[in-house]
This record gives structure tokens, sequence and C-alpha cells, in this order.
DNA sequence: TTTCTAGTTTAGAATTGTTTTAAACTATTG
DNA sequence: CAATAGTTTAAAACAATTCTAAACTAGAAA
């Protein structure tokens, strides 16, 4: 519901009035998990949220800045994408040993992960069927389940 | 069926031979996948296979086998454990960023990881049901599903 | 046995990805 | 405008892993 109503929003951004704010959107995420708008969380959030769902990592953030010529140290990508995901703006997913990705996608999925590209493929939630499941160990409570389906270029 | 068999072996070598021939299994092991033999790793291999399922870090390894006062160095420790991966004696599953473990459980199986203890327990595949699965991306085929189910100590 | 050789181990350097530090800077509030 | 809390940054530090190149060793051949 509230992601509803935050992608009406971007639609409605990005469809009417993107040429004339290209930062609306931008500014309302930041404004409503209570981060400052800066010059730099300004351009990393257009970065990331402007283009559909993206898996990205940190490195190729910071590419991407500075190929849109915004000067912004790799230390303030990092910081900004930590925080973006403890705000809930992003998830992070984690493939293999120093490879982890920001996910834009933050509703239940799950993904394929193709190898050797390194490509991260989203899954919606309900084409997976997870029929059963065993209780958590004594003492824990369930957080949230992830599938991750390897698969390799043919 | 393989896996079977190894098994018993297992279990004949340390039911009835241990104490004589401590070294057997993992000799067998290493013979079975064309390793030589070597101090190192059979002392490694014993670390690992001697005591029911493990899932451990090269520094854990590393830990043990200097508390154990075997001479190995840590690069080799990562030799050993790729070569163990690749040799399918050993599975690697990856749970977050920079924390990657060695399964001496090779069969398919899941996994609970329990945060923030950062400790992984297993899940038999059968007491999950992955009734409906997507199918992969075009030229691209399915090599194994991994499913971890994140639980927080209550 | 004694070579011979390919495979193995190792210390140490290097690399990668990420975090920390502490000083400079800036968005917001009064 | 201050004043201040939050933010950014270069640089150093860090953790995990890999690389390098030289020394060592298991197994095969002589
Ligand atoms: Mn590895
Ligand atoms: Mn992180
Ligand atoms: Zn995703
Ligand atoms: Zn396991």
């Amino acid at each position: 519901m509230s992601d509803n109503q935050t992608d009406k929003t971007v639609e409605m951004v990005s469809e009417t009035h993107a040429s004339k704010r290209p930062y609306a959107d931008a500014l309302l995420r930041l404004k409503q998990v209570g981060l400052r708008p800066t010059r730099q969380r300004m351009a990393l959030a257009k970065l990331l949220f402007d283009g559909g769902d993206q898996h990205i990592t940190a490195e190729d953030l910071h590419g991407m800045a500075r190929k849109a010529t915004v000067k912004v140290s790799l230390a303030t990508v990092y910081n900004t994408l930590h925080q973006f995901k403890e705000s809930g703006l992003l998830r992070e997913v984690v493939v293999g040993p120093g490879r982890s990705y920001f996910d834009t996608n933050t509703h239940a999925h799950h993904h394929f992960y193709v190898e050797p590209a390194g490509e991260l493929v989203d899954i919606p939630v309900d084409s997976v069927e997870l029929s059963r499941l065993p209780s958590p160990p004594d003492g824990t409570v369930m957080d949230r389940v992830d599938v991750i389906i390897r698969v390799t270029q043919a």
C-alpha cells in the first residue's frame, strides 16, 4: 500500500513532469525516509530509481555517477547504499563471495543468478510456490526466505 | 549411490578402524578425486570430514589445524578448500557480504541462517517443498536451487 | 635406490571490496 | 545571517582472498 502509493508517484512524475522536474521523485523518496536531499544523494537516488529495477554493485553505481559527471566519492556511494538499505529503499542480495548487489526492487521476490555472467534476474514471488517450510530452530523467528536459482549460460 | 557407498565406508572406518587407521577415510577421499595425499591435505580432510556435518570458514579451519598442531599455511587452506569444492567434496554457501562457509554436506539441502550469530543450520531437502519453479531465462540451464531462510535470535 | 618431474606448499606481496577516520563542508533551524 | 547536526571526502586501515615465485615432495621412471 505504501509501496503502491510510491509507485504511483513515480509513474506520475516520470510521465508528466520528468522533463520539468527531474528530481521530484528522488526528493520525495529522501524526504520520506528522513535523509537530507544533498547533491550526492539526489544524484544517486536518481540513478538508482529512475530506470526500472536494477541490481547494482557499489562500484557500478560509482561508475554510473562518474559517467553522469556527478562528483561523488566511493565512500559516499557506500554510505548512501547502506542508508537506503536501512531505510527500506533498497535490498541487498548476496550471491557469491565478494559479490553483493543492491536491488531497487524491495518487494518480496526471488532471483535467478546467471553464471558466469554474474547477472541477477528477478523472479516474481508468486511464480515460486514454497508449499512447505520447516519451523525455525528453537529460540529463533523467521525473517525472510530467499530463493536463488543458479543457472549457467548454455 | 556413490554417496551412499562413501558414507558406508566412512562409517566402517570410523566405527571399526578409526583408532588403528585414523587416516583411512581421508586417504580414500583424496584418492577418489585424484589429489595427492600430502600431509596438509590429509590433515585438513580429517578435520573436515571426521566430525559430522560442518559449516566452516577458511579461517576457522586454519584455526582448527593450528590447534591440532598441524603446520599448514592459510594459502594452503584456501587452495585445499577450493580443490575440495571443485572435486565435489565440499559445497560453498554464501550468506552475506564477506560471509562464506564451506559445507561438508554435499547432498542437496537448504539452510537456516541465524543472525546475528552467523550460524548455518541444515534443512533436509525434503522438508522444503518447492512445488512450482519458473523456467530459467533463455539460453540458460538450471544448476541448483538454494533456499536460505534467514532467522533472527528471538 | 636414485633421479626426474609435475604437483604442492609457503611466506609474503598484492588485490579486492569495504569501512573507518577526522577534517572540511553544507542543509536546516532559529 | 549564525549555530549545529548531518554529510562528504581523501586517505588510511581493514578483512578476506588471491597471486607470485621459490622451495619442497609424492609418485613414476630409470
Ligand atoms: Mn572462494
Ligand atoms: Mn554492506
Ligand atoms: Zn531483484
Ligand atoms: Zn549445509
